[in-house]
RNA sequence: AGAGAGAUGGCAGAGCGGUCGAAUGCGGUAGUCUUGAAAACUAUUGACUGUUACAGGUCCGGGGGUUCGAAUCCCUCUCUCUCUGCCA
């Protein structure tokens, strides 16, 4: 979330930021939490006169009782209660006014980097890098639905039997290539300096507040009840929890990790012919690679990233296109976000198979994730980018590279699943 | 899953109702000595909040209670360890 101090400081540049974003009522939820903000400072001052005075009062009577002066301490003692209800009072207060203020603060996004265009819906992201050529199909080639059962390698009636919609098998070679996908890009994250992390894919409640799934987004996790545990949508989530509450050494940054984890979603509410095949699942795999940085480093981390991506779309040989997000599609908590799109042909549509955000320290802040500078204590910034999702690229390196024969696998790939077409 | 023990600063570990934000050791930082390093010695070394600055306040796993006063007593939750059971 957003510093309380930072919006008291930069009012104006809050809520224009909030704006952009289309926020409602900026102005009418800054002034909100400011004047919380204010009153629960007010309490918190009169609270602390108060302890201090009987803290001073509880220090006196000690020294009387060891001096043996029993009567003017239980004197001392008499004057006490007054201090004591007046100081449960105001702690009840207190309490009150700070989750208040938690409540509001949370419902606040993060705000858009200057480069972020205005704008309300994915029309108005803009376009800032294309590459690669659409391939023409030969006549009668098939979206990727249709390619995956006439060679059955995925199976989503079985998925329906066994679990649920949204839930395929991999079969054969279909199993195959998924286990190349992950194994090439581990590799190629490893070798741009990411530290592979294996880690839980289920995550408790504390986790999901420090990178913003909770509290507003649980719809969209599974959750095992009984344990309060849930099931995580991507390995952001563990992998940036790993340092939640962390005073980081400065050493020991840029911290780097690259993780392949399953990821669920529940996606409630969507359905349709976009979301057919492999486009939406509740349960996929995703390669994953976090960096936690100095502030006045992150935007440098963050290209560093999209470089990262680029290079593997374009050793898949997929064409692809990178958007930046206007204010109104970008995530509650990114300040500024890069989505990758691939051209799928066979569909004749862009879907998305990355997503490269910085959060600045909007999630550092929930997380208390911080380091050192000049003795004083400072928030880092966090950032993460699929590199990257499977199932969407999957679909397209079906649909892309087939042939009246069969499908392609692309080069860079056939040393990890051994065949070098699926026919 | 059952029984027992425990949770204290970066780490180890004392404290078990009053001046304890917390002994001591290790580690870290700075200095003295040294050509340099090591050793030794000296000093310093937690976080949060707050103030222009000082002051003040909070934190000894989390939450609640008893008390004028709690790291210390009571309740509760969570977690860890040991033994037994089960198990990939």
């Amino acid at each position: 979330m957003l510093q309380i101090a930072y919006i008291k400081d930069n009012k104006e540049a809050v809520v224009a930021g909030l704006e952009k974003r289309n926020f409602k009522d900026a102005a009418a939820v800054v002034d909100n939490a400011l004047e919380i903000d204010q009153n629960r400072r007010n309490v918190q001052q009169e609270l602390d006169s108060v302890l201090a005075q009987s803290n001073a009062m509880a220090k006196q009577i000690g020294g009387l009782m060891k001096a043996g002066k029993k009567e003017e301490a239980e004197a001392a003692k008499a004057e006490t209660g007054q201090l004591k209800a007046k100081s449960k009072e105001l702690d009840e207060q207190l309490k009150q006014l700070s989750s208040e203020l938690d409540e509001v603060m949370y419902t606040i996004p993060n705000l858009p980097h200057s480069s972020v265009p205005a704008g309300r819906t994915p029309e108005d992201n803009e376009e800032v890098f294309k590459h690669g050529e659409v391939p023409t199909l030969h006549e009668g080639a098939k979206p990727h639905w249709d390619l995956i059962s006439y060679y059955d390698i995925i199976d989503f009636d079985l998925g329906n039997k066994v679990t649920g919609a949204g839930f395929p098998f991999y079969k054969g070679k279909g199993a195959k290539i998924q286990r190349a996908l992950i194994n090439f890009f581990l590799n190629e994250a490893e070798a741009a300096g990411y530290g592979e992390i294996q880690p839980p894919i289920m995550i408790n409640e504390a986790s999901g507040y420090g990178t913003g799934q909770l509290p507003d987004k649980e719809g969209q996790m599974y959750e095992a009840t009984a344990d309060k545990l849930f099931l995580i949508p991507t390995a952001e989530v563990p992998l940036t929890n790993m340092y939640r509450g962390d005073i980081i050494k400065e050493e020991a940054l840029p911290i780097k990790h690259s993780g392949y984890t399953p990821c669920f979603r529940r996606e409630a509410g969507s359905w349709g012919a976009h979301v057919r095949g492999l486009n939406r699942l509740h349960q996929f795999d995703k390669i994953e690679i976090i960096q936690i940085r100095k502030p006045e480093e992150s935007y440098d981390a963050l290209e560093e990233m999209v470089a990262h991506v680029k290079g593997l779309l374009e050793k898949l040989e997929l064409p692809y296109r990178i958007l930046r997000l206007c204010g109104g599609d970008m995530g509650f908590t990114s300040a500024l976000t890069y989505d990758f799109e691939v051209y799928s042909a066979a569909q004749e549509r862009w879907l998305e198979v990355s997503s490269v955000s910085n959060f600045e320290n909007y999630q550092a802040n929930r997380l208390k994730l911080r380091y050192k500078v000049e003795g004083k204590t400072q928030l880092l910034h966090t950032l993460n980018g699929s590199a990257l999702a499977l199932p969407r690229i999957l679909a397209s390196i079906l649909e892309n590279n087939q042939t009246a024969e069969g499908i392609n696998i692309p080069k860079v790939l056939q040393p990890f699943c051994g065949f070098d077409k699926i026919s």
